[in-house]
DNA sequence: CAGTGATACGTTACCGGTAACGTTATTGTG
DNA sequence: CACAATAACGTTACCGGTAACGTATCACTG
């Protein structure tokens, strides 16, 4: 029951060999007989040794850890922190999650602490302003953030375009023909809010469609606000004849409204969100939605900690990945 | 940029003092006279000391940290896993959360070594079966695990009384009146699914209702499981006026199929789900269902988890705490 | 005023690894 | 065949803490 686990030291003695060369034969360096190396890593793995990561981090400093600060957990984050998994894995490395809770957005200093002595690197899921980022540059690792809050990031960042993911939605339904369009902002604390709003105003200007201020209700990326806003949109004299919402979940609030109301997504209301998750794929009619591409972000973002671990310099201090239409069956040429 | 964090030496080296005596005054142990101690204290908050983890880890066992191993990111798991920070914190811990990805669902023992070496005690949220328990129990470290699998559990768990909730759901819709209630299971390698198929059977006996074997459909917990699942249950002959889906997003995937089938909830058909996640409050029609206190099982867990960590002998080897019928818009007496 | 006990500290050793350097035996070279 | 270079290993020291024990000072006690 209470096995303690083997030590190098425990190893060493059963191979007959020094501490040192037991670490030289594990750790595939020079200076050890091809014999006396398969006999140590022999002996070891009879013996269910596995290398302590803390002492090691004492000694050389790496963990093989990398730690990743999230917020609370949401399918967006989710999707991400999946893909940094995997590929955090495939490398050779471990993750290790610490979630903020809801009252504390900016964790006490000793999460950062924490994860400075944990990790080799750590990967910021940053939908929000955080204040403890400042803590963070002073601390001697490597740090990788994704979808940064600043126009002018603090740290090297995997972004998506949110604008230019915002106009191919627009795009999609102007094509359509589409002229009314209602839209259902974001948070619009959140920059991926704003960038989306921007690319509703701007392509609304471009492609001189109704500029009408009514056509925008503010939602808060939550369902209720998606709900909410689309109640409001469906109130509108001349109402629009299809709603862009900032996201899924909001498209998915909105969706009820529009039923409530007694008009079908796509007949009466085409309906567009944003990010893909997985449950847009499975709503039912499927929701046509802008692609983020998450667990590829979570790979990026990875590789690119992974690359400045390595010490090498970072080529791009910021990194844009492209999203996607992906057109389903909640949007139809108007009636 | 790269300034070293301050070790016990430095600060024990500006208040001219020991490390030990550092070490005594910082952890508010004997030995150190009150004006040392504070001096100390003081110095080491201006230099931003924190104790490194792992080097108390190695010299004395403790790191203060507890590790949570959880499947891929459900809604299920993140609600629990806010709740296990939550009460981590108050205790003066932190967590860190590692996260089995799909491909490796029983992961490589390195994970088990891992978080053994970092943590003082495991919290396992375990909706599957998994063979790296019995590592885990090999480990000289106390775990507790959330909803447990077998009847016998390996470890002390917290579960929730599935079958009580079933027959609290089927209770409710018996109440309203409800005769043919059709029921879709979730995924039956969990024993969280067989409870509440156990629980719809037996009610359906105890209250001599039909017991038609085409009213209990399949599902795998999934949103299209449950929409494939009620596309069947609508298409019996004698269509059943009720819907008891195994969770919320099973329901969520039947509300879809209902609505296809130009039905309406709960004017033609009531559906009751089983979780209560939050985005079951926020649908259209808000769904009535079984209410699992997710966020008190993750603090029960660490209430555990601290007890044996404290080497107390735990009382019960297992605790179960009660469901609750959360009645909403999407049930009522059959036409 | 020697003996006792507490108080306030310092020393040493160790946790489990690795870096840096030292030591021995073997081989190759002029 | 003396000598240097190399391979294969061992020793020592250190990472940043803490436990265990040692020591100096002081206040009482009888």
């Amino acid at each position: 029951m209470k096995k303690p686990r083997p030590t190098l030291a425990d190893v060493a003695k059963v191979a007959g060999v020094s501490r040192m060369t037991a670490s030289r034969a594990l750790n595939e360096k020079a200076g050890v007989s091809d014999k006396t190396r398969e006999d140590i890593q022999r002996i070891a793995s009879e013996m269910g040794y596995v290398a302590n990561p803390l002492a090691q981090k004492l000694s050389n400093g790496r963990t093989h850890i990398i730690g990743v600060i999230a917020q609370l957990p949401t399918s967006f984050t989710n999707e991400m922190v999946m893909g940094i998994g995997t590929s955090v894995r495939s490398a050779g490395y471990e993750m290790l999650v610490y979630f903020l809770s809801d009252t504390d957005m900016q964790p006490p200093s000793s999460v950062v602490n924490l994860l400075q002595q944990f990790a080799d690197g750590i990967i910021v899921l940053l939908p929000y302003e955080a204040d403890y980022l400042e803590k963070l540059r002073q601390a001697s690792l490597p740090v990788v953030t994704v979808e940064s809050l600043h126009d002018e990031p603090t740290f090297p960042a995997i972004i998506t375009d949110g604008y230019q993911g915002g106009r191919q939605a627009m795009e999609h339904l102007i094509e359509l023909g589409h002229r009314r369009i209602g839209f259902i902002t974001g948070d619009l604390k959140l920059i991926s809010a704003r960038s989306r709003l921007k690319a509703y105003k701007d392509m609304i200007e471009q492609y001189g469609l109704d500029a009408d201020p009514a056509l925008i209700c503010e939602g808060d990326y939550m369902q209720v606000g998606g709900y909410d806003a689309a109640k409001s949109l469906l109130a509108i004299k001349e109402r629009p004849t299809a709603i862009f919402a900032s996201n899924d979940i909001s498209a998915l609030g909105a969706l009820s409204a529009i039923r409530e109301a007694g008009l079908s997504v796509p007949e009466d209301m085409s309906l567009v969100g944003f990010d893909d998750i997985s449950l847009s794929e499975q709503m039912h009619p499927a929701l046509t939605t802008i692609h983020q591409p998450l667990q590829q972000m979570g790979r990026s973002a990875v590789n690119l900690l992974m690359a400045m671990i390595a010490g090498l310099e970072v080529p791009f201090h910021q990194i844009t990945l492209p999203t996607e239409l992906v057109v389903r069956q909640s949007t139809a040429k108007p009636k």
